[in-house]
RNA sequence: GCCAAGGUGGCAGAGUUCGGUCAGACGCAGCGGCCUGCAGAGCCGCCCAACGCCGGUUCAAAUCCGGCCCUUGGCUCCA
């Protein structure tokens, strides 16, 4: 059983296969210029779990994930607050939102997260590269790539060179020798007209011209496509294994990906194109320019990093996911299930009853069932919402295994299937979290992992006197504390070895 | 206009690579039962129901081919 893939260049699912242990993993990453939203995470958490699945086979996988923080859109913030003097100022404070907002995604970390300022003489490099392989041009201290040149220009988003129409920015295509030829390097600094299409607010500060770097062609900034090229070649080579990004960039930024730097190298610029499809809210993709987005930081605080990742992991990454108030809350409830299942799991396997030798086979085949059926799921093309369902699927036998345990007891208390328990528990363990990037013993949002001792405490005070009530026959009253204990947030259920309670 | 991705039950969403094992999973919502003092959680069952439309290929099509309609995305910054 081997991983495939669906490819966007050869536009078919393909099997998967490295050069031994090693996987190299470009994703294009964000300009910061903005808050991170959750179409953003939504790449990222399937990036996440595509580098947490080929760990899980064995790959040794190198992580590169680029922030752009060169661009006019973020020249156009300057002077929006006070402490932001120029464009620096600007990346510098969203880059460290979203390396804030990928931590509390739990993503594993990329080995380099390579950043446009720090690459101009790469960047330069490259361009002159292609610029000595014949495919580009220099025109007004500008440099653009000639796509007539380049053969296999439009293969990624199957287009014909002859019905493209002009990129970029009015003002530049005059200087181009065809409409769909693209910048590599812009002379001067950022135009007037770009900032002011860009600035969202009206402020004082004059319309600032961003940076700007010398070059063999005079003052100027890099092209946006060509820093992609120039950062993944820099750190992973000429040819890399996987290049993941949304769909919306396929054309022109991937295409233009592949120009550059197949133009420059001659060989392969990536093996295998994965594309996520786009988050829609109210119909729309969810977007920074339409303003329909929910920014990664207030989805954290008002769900969790749990919920998110079920949200996530109910739709294939390559589909389009729809984020509706049904859609989230079908989210909770299957994190929900999950987590409660697995709390009561452990609390078996913690138990004094735990070493209990009585073996439940249908618990322990229901098991091997559910890691075979994860593990054919996540080859399918990282199928995740399958994946989930066979975790959820596992959640019936162990709750079926810990009910049956608990009525079909005679004495000495409820007898589990210890081995095949912590057989289930592991796999919760090695899938949910290590897989799927869950994290089971997160508290939900806006309740502290540390602090929970005192109010334990109490919430045990209270439920002694409800069961004292309960004991008496004196249910209003016992209705009555646990309708108080859910006021403060404390819900509280009865089961067959007593109350228990989660903090909402 | 050109290119791309889609249109599957009340919702959401797999399946299309390799036509039959699919008018199927998982989940949400809903309904019934068990359990419970009640509620919740959990378990069991139900949900008689859907493959955009038209045509074609085939013994057989959600899946392949052709045409059409609609949605979303890209062609300008975009994950």
């Amino acid at each position: 059983m081997t991983l495939s893939v669906t490819d966007t260049l050869r536009d078919e699912r393909v099997a998967f296969t490295a050069d031994g242990d090693e996987v190299s993993l470009y994703v294009c990453g964000l300009t910061v210029s903005d808050d991170p939203h959750l179409g953003h995470a939504r790449l990222w958490v399937h990036a996440d779990v595509l580098h947490r699945w080929l760990d899980h086979l064995g790959y040794d996988v190198r992580h590169v994930e680029n922030v752009t923080d060169v661009n006019e859109k973020i020249t156009a913030r300057v002077g929006e607050r006070e402490d932001w003097h120029a464009e620096p100022d600007v990346a510098e404070t969203f880059t460290a939102e979203i390396f804030e907002a990928m931590r509390g995604l739990n993503l594993r970390r990329a080995e380099v997260y390579p950043r446009v300022s720090g690459h101009i003489p790469e960047i330069i490099d490259l361009v002159e590269s292609i610029v000595e392989a014949g495919y580009a041009y220099e025109s007004n201290g500008s440099v653009y790539f000639d796509v007539t040149a380049f053969e296999n220009y439009g293969a990624l988003s199957n287009q014909e060179v002859a019905e493209l129409e002009a990129q970029g920015e009015p003002d530049e295509r005059s200087e181009k020798r065809h409409p769909a030829d693209f910048a590599l390097w812009k002379a001067g600094g950022v135009s007037e007209a770009a900032v002011e299409e860009h600035r969202k607010h009206d402020h004082d500060v004059a319309l600032p011209d961003g940076e700007t770097w010398d070059s063999p062609w005079g003052e100027g900034r890099p092209g946006w496509h060509v820093e992609c090229s120039a950062m993944s070649m820099t750190h992973l080579g000429d040819t890399l294994d996987v290049h993941m990004g949304g769909r919306d960039l396929v054309f022109p930024h991937h295409e233009n990906e592949i120009a550059q730097s197949e133009a420059a190298t001659g060989e392969t610029f990536a093996r295998y194109w994965l594309h996520a499809g786009l988050l829609s809210m109210e119909g729309e993709k969810m977007s920074s320019s339409i303003g329909n987005f929910w920014t990664v930081p207030d989805a954290l605080e008002e769900l969790g990093v749990n919920v998110l990742r079920t949200f996530y992991a109910g739709a294939a990454y390559r589909s389009e996911q729809a984020l509706t108030d049904e859609t989230i809350a079908e989210a909770e409830e299957r994190w929900d299930r999950l987590s409660r299942t697995y709390d009561r799991a452990v609390d078996a396997v913690d138990s004094v009853d735990a070493h209990t030798k009585a073996a439940d086979e249908s618990l322990r085949s229901a098991v091997e069932t559910a890691r075979d059926d994860f593990a054919a799921a996540m080859n399918d093309d990282l199928n995740v919402r399958e994946a989930t369902a066979a975790l959820l699927a596992l959640t019936d036998a162990v709750n079926r295994h810990l009910d049956d345990a608990a009525t079909e007891t005679s004495a000495g208390g409820p007898e589990y299937d210890y081995r095949g328990l912590r057989r289930a528990v592991e796999t919760f363990e090695e899938l949910g979290e290590d897989v799927l990037g869950l994290r089971f013993d997160a508290a939900g949002p806006g309740v502290g992992d540390g602090e929970v001792t005192l109010a334990d405490d109490l919430v045990d005070l209270v439920l002694d006197l409800r069961e004292a009530a309960r004991e008496a026959g004196e249910y209003e009253r016992a209705d009555e504390l646990r309708d108080a204990l859910e006021d403060v947030g404390v819900v509280v259920e009865d089961g067959p070895e007593g109350p228990t309670y989660r903090f909402e």
